[in-house]
DNA sequence: CTTTAAATTTAGGGAACCCCTAAAATACAG
DNA sequence: CTGTATTTTAGGGGTTCCCTAAATTTAAAG
């Protein structure tokens, strides 16, 4: 179907980013804001945002902070479901707080497969937030069963 | 303390596989054996096993194969109990087969932090055989409690 | 012993990623 | 308009992983 480009690791920590400061907090993304929450420089940002742009996630209108796309969007809420899931999974079973949670779930979301993070999803039978109070988006192959039809 | 010369995703493959081979079936360890393991070409093995030398990993004779060092064979270890943890939470929460954890454990082994690991170790009885029947190695600071003492 | 085939290593590159500094361009507030 | 802050370009650098082709070495067969 579509171009199928992939994206890096360290490309979808700024997806994710992006995500919640465009789509969570209202918030428009500039360069130099996430730069800062990176900890690397503006320039680096700026190249990383071209690769993203080029692969028709984001929106950069120069000098002007970015935007994401509609499958930009998609593909974060993609790995926010991931990272999400994971948070549920590592707070119930291992009593971690929400923070910690976050930070385990933050190295593991991008590697998670769909499919395993389903099985998850389904084992705590489809939760809708996630520790920290935010939604966690819904996949269509992972549909909690219906009575009925 | 010793060099603290750290692994990359990739050589922590070679080092799971390495060790399987040396240490739990006995064969001596040929590059082209890893090389047709891996899916890569002879001389990119004995490039990575060259990397891996130099960090005082294993011990490579020139046309003889390698043989893990102590502190090789540590390194696994610690990459194997990861692994085989998690193996133990997919098939048991997620009713995975032996063969499907395993799979899925191989993306996120290397990326589990140490404590992460202990956790479920520990909300799982600290368990000492993986579901193909392989050791779980333990971690020092991951010990069942005693009675008395 | 010599020949030869298989295994292994070297030599020499290449591509993808991520990061940086310095300098130029742009935006915007005063 | 002008100066300051932000952002982008230009030009590099390092690491990691991979490859092909050409040596080298091993080991097995005569």
């Amino acid at each position: 179907m579509s171009a199928e480009l992939s994206v890096t690791e360290n490309e979808a920590k700024y997806l994710k980013l992006i995500y919640r400061g465009q789509c969570e907090e209202s918030t428009k993304v500039r360069t130099t804001a996430v730069a800062k929450s990176l900890g690397v420089r503006p320039a680096t940002v700026t190249e990383v945002i071209q690769n993203l742009s080029e692969k028709n996630l984001l929106w950069h209108k120069r000098y002007h902070g970015v935007e994401l796309t509609k499958e930009g969007i998609a593909e974060a809420r993609k790995l926010l479901r991931k990272h999400r899931i994971l948070e549920i999974l590592f707070t119930d079973i291992l009593k971690y707080n929400a923070q910690r949670a976050c930070n385990e779930a933050s190295k593991l979301d991008y590697r998670a497969s769909r499919s395993l993070i389903n099985a998850i999803c389904k084992a705590y039978g489809h939760p809708e937030i996630c520790p920290c109070k935010k939604v966690i988006f819904s996949d269509p192959k992972c549909k909690k069963k219906m009575n009925g039809r």
